[in-house]
DNA sequence: CCTAATTCATAATGGTCACTATGAATTATC
DNA sequence: GATAATTCATAGTGACCATTATGAATTAGG
């Protein structure tokens, strides 16, 4: 790890922000969605043309790629914040607040990318569904696990069935992205995942 | 009301079963979503031609419209139900596992159009994504009802947030309709279905 | 049977889709 | 400055999109 000198490769560098444009791109995808946003679409955000799009980030799929990777909490972010969280409740309540803050920005689309984006679509975006599942499973995973640490510390009764319990925080999250984008307002989801914390064992 | 006779128009009737077709037109939708889904798509599905598509139903708007009321419970029969459940917590219950079970069944896709098939799509569809996002309005409204009629009875406390309650049980449907797409299991649904009943007032 | 009305199958409409061939322009290395 | 490598803008690729024009076929009512 001592290559911070970028070492530019030889021809004409790229004449936009890479990253920038990412972020537009992500941005395009999280409000339209994967199949029904165009490249069109992306292009206008980027403030690029066809063919720069297709050097910088190989294609459609790619690109929508890297952006969840964009949007996305990095799985050692989220698995960090979990092994800091004084117990599984407020690892969950965390989870729910930040999802309830990003579905209801003032300056980003409405719900979550994650949950709409692929939500459906024709059987050649496979790839994109499956990739986007993936982030969820090990989303539940690691909850579950966090969950069972609490369990073994005497934090959560052993009859707490851990992995239903994760499994229903993450589907309050992509639920409350739907009534998110429905118009649903940040105080109505607010008491959703209050209501779903009062589930917790005691 | 007294026209019980079909008085068929004149002309050459359709030589297809219309409901059969508009049933197969809903599982195309459910399946792949509303702007995923071409017209080849429908016309394959329904077994019809696409001349004979729109005679028979106007155009891919309309034909969603009318799948979707196909597909959802019509809102009087739902209010019978909430009518006829001993309690509103019954009702969510019967409402989840009707979900669940929806959701995975062998013969249909995997979970709900209502949820996936307008989860995202270009500005050009924001009328059907409108008309799905009422129905679950709707929904919530009358849950939020049954359950405001609890409290009036004294079968809940009443510093129950009914709204909040209605709102969390219709979350967390929608997004058990992501985690069957996802591939999860019947029984696992169960566990969240029964998870989130755990969080109603006593 | 004749006329009006409707649906049928065939084929085509303009538009948009994801993607790319082309050659000029820009950069690093020699 | 010459060469190699890369990106640039322009323009276009065939395929598919939702929708429909066309004329033959089929029905009801007169």
């Amino acid at each position: 790890m001592e290559s911070t000198a970028p070492t530019r490769k030889p021809g004409r560098p790229l004449s936009f922000d890479r990253q920038a444009a990412l972020g537009q791109a992500m941005l395009t995808f999280w409000r339209h969605g994967y199949e029904t946003t165009s490249i069109s679409d992306l292009t206008a955000a980027m403030g690029i043309t066809a063919p720069s799009l297709y050097t910088a980030f190989g294609d459609k799929q790619q690109l929508f790629l890297e952006s969840i990777r964009l949007y996305a909490t990095a799985p050692e972010d989220l698995q960090h914040q979990f092994d800091q969280a004084p117990n599984a409740q407020s690892a969950a309540r965390a989870m729910l607040y930040a999802a309830v803050h990003g579905f209801t920005g003032e300056f980003t689309p409405r719900g979550c990318l994650l949950a709409s984006a692929t939500a459906s679509g024709s059987s050649a975006s496979q790839a994109v569904q499956h990739a986007v599942a993936a982030i969820r499973q090990d989303i539940i995973a690691r909850l579950t696990a966090r969950i069972a640490q609490d369990i073994t510390s005497g934090a959560l009764p052993p009859a707490t069935n851990a992995a239903a319990l994760a499994a229903m925080v993450v589907a309050v999250i992509q639920g409350m992205s739907v009534l998110a984008r429905d118009g649903s307002t940040r105080e109505s989801l607010l008491g959703i995942a209050d209501c779903a914390l009062t589930c917790w064992p005691v």
